[in-house]
DNA sequence: CGGAACATTGACGATAATCAAAGCGAGTGG
DNA sequence: CCACTCGCTTTGATTATCGTCAATGTTCCG
């Protein structure tokens, strides 16, 4: 139940790097988990529907948000990587209207979402980095649209690489461009609004044009300038976004 | 500049029918508009990348919030209905991420930003309605994911078809099966990732199995039960979106 | 070793895009 | 009032992309 301390640290750092806070802050922000669990891949961690009266931040592993239709497909919404979380002050209803299901094995914290609430009215610091952070999760989902809507199988899954490339060196320390990708072809597919069979005929295409190499969860790319390029991908909807309150001069 | 009662009113009805506002908060949010414009259908009224010191509320017409792909191909994220506005708090990066363009001919206020978050600040009914706001602009942002991801051009035009519907309830007193669709086909094919002539050719086939007859943006749904089963259309994520402070005895 | 989940392959079909032309309709100017 | 545009819609023929189905590998783990 009690986290070590670096990995505590990938929310605190998520939400830092979005919007430096300081000491005091940060501290308050920390002490707001107070208990994580794990759960195994493909485990449920929120259901649909259920009240949520913690929101789920991934302290370690991969998740995601997905909406499940009827006829049985789903549809990830949005991928939650280490420090991600989601349910958080923006996504303001009482129930869960999207399924959170672990991809990989993963560390979940719970933090109360009056906590945070709390925390945000004393703490304008907070509740402007919240806001940045929503900011972002707006982002993302408008350039999934976007690529759902208008770039086909190849371009899309190059897209969504690059992403996940540049969400990655926001998180860890590693490799610029080999990273752990521990998402099966199916997932992809999910996110993607391919099939499995079509991914897995698209990611054979990039391998045979040395583009990347993907072996047991973990990615190389072999050549990310022209990956960038072919999917026309430009990470500016990733890092800034600076918020109402911070802008020079409004008026 | 000087709009008569009934418009502005279509913003404050907008924001009044998520959360109901008291008489005080109604009239400060009222007192926001102070100049308004027309724009002719297809002209432009936000670029991208220009400082947001305003954002624009639609009074009259239909708008759109859309992203340029270096193609020329355009993806539409959202669609603006009278009341609908774009670029307020929560999308909060000062220089706008996407372009916001008219469909029909539209009158636009342009609301200070500054002014609002002052309103915000003073007034947390305010605050409320606008995260309630924003909480079902993203609710639709993530049933039109769906939509792209895992639908067919005839479920997601049927699908958008009921959203409208329903939307278009919440706004005028009218019929209610029958609304004006201020939209070209090629419009409905860039918020549904598809080409016009494709679009065309489903409309069709609605049309000739006596679900909807279309004419000079003029829509009247024949089978309004039988369009939200085949699209497996929910209203639910269009409606109610209660907000952190409101719940009910959270924890 | 056996099993389960995941990846890969091939053949085939369905859906949607593309290209190019023709039709329609509302507004314009002669 | 009638051609004349212009933008939008409709049509047909063709191609490309992606999905489906079913089988076969592969890897990992108990």
């Amino acid at each position: 139940m009690t986290g070590d301390h670096a990995v505590e640290n990938q929310f605190l750092m998520r939400v830092c790097r979005l919007a430096p806070l300081e000491a005091a802050d940060q501290t308050a922000l920390k002490r707001l988990i107070r208990k994580s669990i794990t759960v195994e891949a493909r485990g449920v961690v929120c259901r649909v529907g259920e009240p949520v009266e913690f929101f789920p931040a991934v302290l370690e592993g991969w998740a995601a948000r997905c909406q499940l239709l009827s006829n049985g497909q789903r549809q990830i919404t949005g991928l939650l990587l280490p420090g991600d979380f989601a349910y958080s002050s923006r996504h303001a209803t009482p129930f869960a209207s999207e399924e959170i299901v672990a991809l990989s094995a993963c560390r979940i914290a719970f933090i109360s979402r009056r906590d945070l609430h709390e925390l945000m009215v004393e703490r304008p610091g907070i509740a402007n980095a919240m806001q940045v952070y929503a900011a972002v999760e707006y982002a993302i989902a408008n350039v999934w649209l976007v690529s759902l809507g208008r770039r086909n199988a190849i371009a899309r899954l190059a897209h969504l690489l690059c992403e996940l490339q540049h969400r990655m060196l926001q998180v860890e320390k590693q490799e610029p461009n080999s990273f752990s990708l521990p998402l099966t072809q199916s997932d992809l597919a999910d996110a993607l609004g391919l099939t499995p069979v079509h991914v897995n005929r698209k990611l054979q295409r990039l391998r045979q044009d040395n583009l990347i190499t993907l072996k047991s969860q973990s990615i190389e790319i072999l050549d990310l300038p022209f990956l960038k390029a072919s999917a026309s991908f430009d990470p500016g909807y990733l890092d800034h976004a600076p918020v109402v309150g911070r802008q020079p001069a409004l008026n």
